[in-house]
DNA sequence: ATAATTTGCGCAATCGATTGCATAAACTTG
DNA sequence: CAAGTTTATGCAATCGATTGCGCAAATTAT
């Protein structure tokens, strides 16, 4: 009940000894000699002694914690990468503090101070898709604070990232496509210029031209990247009557906006009409038919998050390099895409 | 670059007079001048003074950090208890470290015992399903930390709850199936005894006997209710030529899967066999038919249990009395249930 | 046996913020 | 004007762990 935590003091006072002389003795100092560490190790095993985190973080400077930013966390891809990177850190003893911008520039910025305010080891992050204005993140880089961010990245930080190659999946993605015999293919992409977007749609075109398809401005669609907005673009589409033959959208949500639609109008998937997705969230089994899909390996994404983290750490003075690792995307086929003829 | 954070004592060299001085200035202490006061802040802005939480920490004994302990992160419901728990927390300046289980006990006794000592404030948690020794909740609890559990609880810990009603639950989705007609209901439910699974299972079964419908235990299927298990589920039940016209499963993911053999079997969906799932995961929307299932509120619910732990946090001697907060569920209508008949 | 090392441990300061107690100065009151 | 109050601030300890420096005792070398 009112057990107070032990001390390195009281374990001290009952040996006689002082903090010190515990305080080495715990951390295995050579100086100190065999008798007396297993009378301190005894003694704090007997009295459950528990190392005060605050205290050495008060002392060296170091708070043991890792500020993780992403713009919302209740995406199957966002809370895999925060596994990850949780995988890692709790093996090194370090703990993790999750935030969510929700895609608000205002609350990046002031979850960004905050968790420098909190004397964060480190920020590992993601960028949200409004954010324009770099200065908060210059911020934590020019403290020296370790930053590291993942997939929604920029290259105008200088700081270690870890992407996936979008590029890649955009090409496989639409590669996909054309040889299971769609040419006219739809694609969903952001309004705003968003890097990941932006390459998976180079992706998309440098397919279109490798298999010799000419590329049509009018089959691009651009919004939002959720449900509602593939709904909105596809019927967009079908009201111009601009004929198509398959869909590839950079996210998920709006394939399966996209998908409704068609099922509704009678177009049949896939034999009308292909569809690829991107970032296999989880219910692509489950929509009907199921969706084809990108995936990204997100949990893999956190871990190599959470090194590029440590070596920072541990090396502190070393910014003129900053890595960049690349991850390779695989493609998911599903039956919306796949035409047997 | 090099500019080292800036402490009260530098302040205070600044104007010449003691930190304890500055401390009180901001903390605007009455018993300090408005004139030093001005001084203090102004300085303080000037150095971009930040206060680090670390030294109170130490100094007070609060971390300002709140353990939050989750089964599995990647579920809509567990992401959106913890946003709302974010959204009182960040309110009061406290920060939110999350962990995940996974499902797995010993993981849970593990960041249970590394969150204390972290020297979290409290610990808001969710139980595993697997969970049945309690002692390192019980710890948490003899410790004199405040503990608030939602959604997973058990009644065996004297500790403030957040739960919603899952014996309405249960009973408003048995209820529609049967007022849209159907009459020989599925149950999908779960092996282990969670509390969750059996006040749903308990609902269900009034909602029948309210109804005048007899009450069949060969209609009840248990397993992990996954997906996967919504498949082996009723694929069992149908080779056993158990013959049903409804489902109500306790989890959308097992009701999806139940969807997936059904349709492949040539069943439709509503007209043959309405389903119902819970949860209101997102990709209830995206099924075909979309799904109907029980809403759970689960931002409201991170609110509620972030207040009674601040509450617990207020009040630390209040133990006699745990609250249990129930919430209401609500019934969403999609197309899988709905028999225009 | 004395000098030179090595071994084992204590002292005291430090990390920043906080706070009970003391004190000097300014002001009020009789 | 002396005594009592109030006002504004300083002093020093505290929270717990860590660490450079120093010093005795034990051990080895000469």
């Amino acid at each position: 009940m009112k057990s107070k935590k032990a001390t390195i003091h009281d374990i001290a006072k009952k040996l006689n000894i002082t903090a010190s002389t515990v305080s080495r003795a715990l951390k295995n100092d050579p100086r100190i000699s065999k008798a007396t560490k297993k009378a301190v190790t005894d003694k704090a095993n007997e009295l459950d002694y528990q190392p005060n985190h605050i205290a050495s973080a008060l002392r060296s400077g170091k708070s043991q914690l890792i500020g993780v930013v992403v713009p919302i966390i209740d995406r199957t891809f966002f809370s895999a990468v925060i596994r990850g990177i949780e995988e890692v850190a709790y093996g090194l003893n370090y703990r993790v503090v999750v935030s969510q911008s929700n895609e608000i520039v205002k609350h990046e910025v002031s979850t960004i101070n905050a968790l420098l305010h909190a004397r964060v080891d480190g920020i590992i992050a993601s960028l949200g898709k409004n954010t324009r204005d770099l200065e908060h993140y210059q911020n934590v880089i020019d403290k020296g604070v370790p930053l590291v961010l993942f997939d929604r990245t920029t290259d105008d930080l200088l700081t270690n990232q870890v992407i996936i190659d979008d590029y890649l999946g955009g090409y496989m993605a639409t590669e996909h496509l054309i040889k299971q015999g769609y040419r006219k293919i739809v694609h969903f992409t952001t309004v705003n210029a968003v890097n990941i977007y932006k390459k998976r749609f180079s992706g998309h075109r440098q397919a279109l031209s490798d298999y010799g398809i000419p590329f049509d401005e009018d089959l691009v669609s651009r919004g939002d990247m959720q449900l509602e907005d593939g709904i909105q673009g596809i019927t967009k589409i079908l009201e111009q009557g601009i004929a198509f033959d398959a869909i590839f959208s950079s996210s998920d949500y709006a394939a399966a906006g996209a998908m409704q639609v068609l099922k509704k109008k009678g177009v049949r998937i896939p034999e009308d009409v292909g569809v690829v997705g991107f970032s296999n969230e989880q219910f692509t089994d489950l929509t009907d038919p199921p969706l084809t899909s990108i995936k990204q390996f997100p949990m893999e994404m956190g871990h190599v998050a959470a090194q590029l983290f440590f070596d920072a750490l541990e090396h502190p003075n070393k910014k003129p390099h900053p890595k960049k690792t690349v991850l390779q995307p695989e493609l998911i086929v599903r039956a919306s895409s796949l035409r047997n003829d």
